[in-house]
DNA sequence: GGCATATGCAACCTCTTGGTTGCATATTAG
DNA sequence: CTAATATGCAACCAAGAGGTTGCATATGCC
């Protein structure tokens, strides 16, 4: 659908700050790193590596879960993370618009100087 | 027990978090949203529409310009800030890079989602 | 059963953050 | 010059985030 820039692009993102808060955390980054490299991983194989607790490691996890950007399967006595794609998906698209926008505005001013 | 994560994919991008970081706050996305579909705006500009005061909005424009994500510039008495492309490409490129690794990696990641 | 492992839960602490108010400074308009 | 506009600066505050410690619970292994 190729409007030009319908309102609801521009103006109703609120889920998309949380996903960027997110991986605002250097921490959760690293997380996410981690997880997009290989299998899904345990807490405590998580916090292998880390200078940060177990506790601290899983309080990050679940505010990757709440985002969506990891899920969560208990797998006997342990919980296994992976990451899921969507919302980062979501994000690139986001992103895309945004340049996209800038790219049509500036075209725009390009084109209103040189008239 | 040996780690298989090699440490650059676990320790690398740092400032990336930031510019996340950035984008991570509902107020300052909406600045970006509205820098980006046009002219760079004086802060005053900025502030109108919001329910929130002008130095609340200040702050948040110091801080994306720290990141980078934005320029100020000084004209005549009101401060201009437009928007920078670059971060956001930055991040872009990122994500492409999480996403393509995820790529890689989606067979075994696919059964552990489904099951 | 009994012990080690893996995780969950909760209280607590410190530092940051988003926001405000009040006042000072710079710049333009008349 | 004077007044209005636009911004800067600093103190202050409440709430949340990141992290820790301590203890409880669940699961696998002998």
């Amino acid at each position: 659908m190729s409007r030009s820039i319908p309102s609801h692009a521009r103006n109703k993102q609120p889920a998309h700050a949380a996903l960027f808060a997110a991986l605002g955390d250097k921490t959760r980054l690293a997380l996410v790193a981690r997880l997009c490299s290989g299998e899904p991983a345990s807490i405590t194989q998580l916090t292998a590596g880390t200078r940060i607790t177990r506790q601290a490691i899983t309080k990050h996890l679940r505010v990757l879960e709440r985002t969506g950007l990891v899920r969560c399967v208990r797998a006997g006595r342990e919980s296994r993370f992976g990451l899921d794609p969507r919302p980062l998906h979501a994000m690139q698209q986001y992103l895309d618009v945004v340049s996209h926008q800038w790219d049509q505005a500036l075209a725009r001013l390009k084109a209103f100087v040189e008239d």
